[in-house]
DNA sequence: CGACGGGACGC
DNA sequence: CGACGGGACGC
């Protein structure tokens, strides 16, 4: 739904802004939005790094608690990095999250606190129908209506995509500035759109820094009881373990002591076609967990990859799955093999 | 059929 | 009735 469809980023801001000196937009800088919790800045350098030279990243975290936000800002060198970071990752899927990644805007004063609250919506008007009531006050950034069945998400591509759940009545929009909010609020708070019969409410969205629901102190109660992984892929349907228990894994050797280095479970992949890039890793891996870094091992002279690459995964459970849902997958017109980093080599 | 980087003692 | 996203502009 979001991956493709909404996100027009064209920077344009036509003098509104005050005067904060020359407010070119940087061409080289991207916001990267919804990341996964877990996600740290050095492996969001690693995943922008395989785009091209990255000159400067940063995660944005709670400055109390350090808990990441769920967003940050990636800076190339070179412009044409950065356009080539938005057509390749954006609608990446990371974990749980599809990731956003597009132009930044200038800092600036003018475009904080221009999130509205909307309630009151008639259960049928969909996302676009909003986009098309608000449109008209400024520049909309990103909009939302909230659904009750979260579970299901399903993409569609090619663009048609449905709703998976029924409309809560309440969404949100974003707009490029905030006086274009506050003069939404002043159009639209307490009208009836056109074929309703109750009034919306428009108000400014709660600050997110703000809703601290109770003190969450049990940061250590089941992390993962139950992830939904959903590669971005059809999984190979015919290799399928029942109940494949860590303790066979182990049994089966399937665990060489030097997949694991450090932090993190390096894993094999095999079959890769040349003109394979890192990107394909993370797209791959990506929906399984928590990636570190993903490496395409390419021949020095033709720049090609030589059939094979790495990934390493910072938690063996999402490892093992991962492994058994890709080992066997086809890609392209070639069936990958992937397992746990043996230490074979050259030398070896 | 082929098959497991590369960089690396670090406040 | 109220409802607060997938922590969106440098925490």
């Amino acid at each position: 739904m979001m991956a493709n469809g909404m996100d027009t980023v064209v920077q344009q801001n036509g003098g509104a802004t005050l005067g904060q000196a020359s407010q070119e937009e940087s061409k080289t800088n991207l916001i990267v939005n919804y990341l996964p919790q877990s996600m740290t800045q050095d492996e969001i350098r690693s995943l922008f790094s395989s785009i091209g030279e990255v000159e400067s990243c940063k995660l944005i975290r709670d400055k109390l608690t350090g808990q990441s936000l769920g967003y940050g800002f990636v800076n190339y060198h070179r412009p044409e990095d950065a356009e080539k970071a938005i057509n390749t990752l954006n609608g990446l899927r990371l974990q749980n999250k599809t990731i956003k990644v597009s132009y930044a805007r200038p800092s600036s004063e003018a475009i904080k606190g221009a999130n509205l609250y909307v309630s009151g919506l008639p259960k049928n008007m969909t996302q676009q129908d909003l986009e098309n009531l608000f449109s008209p006050y400024g520049r909309i950034i990103t909009s939302r209506i909230l659904c009750d069945n979260i579970t299901v998400r399903q993409f569609v591509t090619g663009g048609g995509d449905y709703l998976p759940g029924l409309s809560k009545g309440v969404g949100f929009i974003r707009f490029d500035q905030r006086v274009e909010a506050e003069r939404a609020i002043q159009e639209l708070n307490g009208t009836i759109p056109k074929g309703s019969s109750e009034p919306i409410t428009v108000k400014f969205a709660n600050n997110p820094s703000n809703n601290n629901k109770a003190i969450p102190p049990l940061a250590y109660l089941a992390p993962q009881a139950t992830r939904r992984y959903g590669g971005p892929i059809h999984h190979p349907t015919g290799r399928f373990r029942y109940s494949p228990l860590a303790g066979d894994l182990l049994a089966n050797s399937m665990l060489p002591g030097n997949a694991m280095n450090g932090s993190g479970w390096c894993i094999f992949v095999y079959n890769l076609a040349p003109e394979t890039e890192e990107n394909v890793l993370w797209q791959l891996f990506g929906p399984f967990g928590a990636v570190q870094s993903v490496k395409v091992i390419r021949d020095l002279q033709t720049n090609k990859c030589k059939g094979f690459g790495f990934v390493t995964m910072t938690n063996y459970d999402e490892a093992v799955v991962a492994i058994q849902s890709l080992n066997g997958y086809t890609l392209g017109n070639r069936v990958l093999q992937v397992s746990f980093k043996t230490n074979k080599s050259k030398a070896a």
